[in-house]
DNA sequence: ACAATGATACAGATCGGTCTCTACCATCGG
DNA sequence: CCGATGGTAGAGACCGATCTGTATCATTGT
């Protein structure tokens, strides 16, 4: 019954697992559709019957990803309830830490989309909808923190992010994990005026 | 005379021009030697003769453009000539003009970064030693603008260049041009004193 | 005549995707 | 309790396209 049920629960999910952990450590185009196989041990045709094509797969990859992110956003800002500021330094100080980890390979999204530029693929159109709606919740935050100019602080914001992800397989582990948590910090005072 | 010197610059040259331009526009695994050969109008046989591999081209395609950003670098730096902090700041001026060209498509050293994930790849070893030469120039240019910690000013203008650089593709036009250049103002003047 | 180049055919590998066939397992009618 | 049925999955051959790289031969400018 326990060989069922797993049977059951997987295919699809051992596919999007195998391919989520290859496409992330190794590229999208990279990896190969017989490479996903053989390691989920999976028929061809089950991959086939589950997703449309490759690009397809891509894309529940991607969107998987984004949840999860969004998840990881959440729980971040869940441990300072009702402190804006305190949740915006988490989410850096969090992100720091991160990209410092030896199996860190920058950002899934941004990934995609140095890989994956055809405007049509819809592969393309979630990763670049995750970058929006991450701006959007920087924004929404900087607004509560009392910022300003919360528009300008959640793009001064944003672009120190994206920077945490790019800087991270470029410098190793040993990277900028402090400088991203300080940048913010900076850029959140400066924003919000000093006082705490 | 003329045709034959313009035979004789290009062949390498052509190859080299037409290959920059696809690679960046398309993504290096998305451009094969074929279309190269076809739009530089050059036998397949001659880029071979000039190149080793294809790998090898995109080698040469780095290098060459870490000269000219290289060369782009120092051009800004010339403009304030014995005033680093006004030197970091135009630095960052210009890089938010620049991400906000139409045809602007991310950094070519970090969509390089993404695409070629193999660690041997000599191509890779290009684009990360870029990112390592830029660091090293930020700290040179923090600690000559007297940042109390030029180290750590270093990281952070680092980490907000390649924001800048990966925000771009994701926010198009209308991006962060503006966020990049008054979050590095407030950097720098919070990292060396406010008197300016 | 000679060196460099263009044109083209070709080789070998790999890619994404389709097809066929078999095996399993859960359900349901008797 | 038992046997037929249908849906899901594994295994692997196969196809056409495309990729990098090589070999061959004609052409051209000096």
């Amino acid at each position: 019954m326990d060989a069922a049920l797993e049977r059951r629960r997987t295919a699809r999910d051992r596919i999007l697992d195998t391919a989520a952990e290859l496409f992330y450590r190794e590229g999208i185009r990279a990896v190969g559709i017989d490479v996903i196989i053989a390691r989920s041990g999976v028929a061809k045709m089950s991959l086939y019957r589950n997703f449309e094509s490759k690009d397809d797969l891509v894309r529940a990859y991607l969107e998987r990803n984004a949840v999860l992110h969004q998840a990881w956003w959440d729980r971040v800002v869940a441990r300072c309830p009702g402190d804006p500021k305190a949740q915006l330094k988490g989410l850096f100080v969090s992100l720091g830490h991160w990209i410092a980890h030896p199996q860190f390979q920058g950002c899934p999204f941004t990934n995609a989309a140095a890989e994956l530029r055809d405007p049509a693929n819809p592969a393309r159109a979630v990763a670049l909808a995750q970058k929006r709606a991450m701006r959007d919740r920087l924004r929404a935050l900087a607004a509560a923190a009392g910022a300003d100019d919360p528009d300008r602080l959640a793009g001064q914001l944003h672009v120190l992010m994206e920077g945490a992800y790019a800087t991270g397989p470029a410098m190793g582990p040993d990277g900028e994990s402090g400088a991203v948590a300080s940048a913010s910090a900076v850029l959140i005072d400066a924003a919000c005026g000093a006082e705490s």
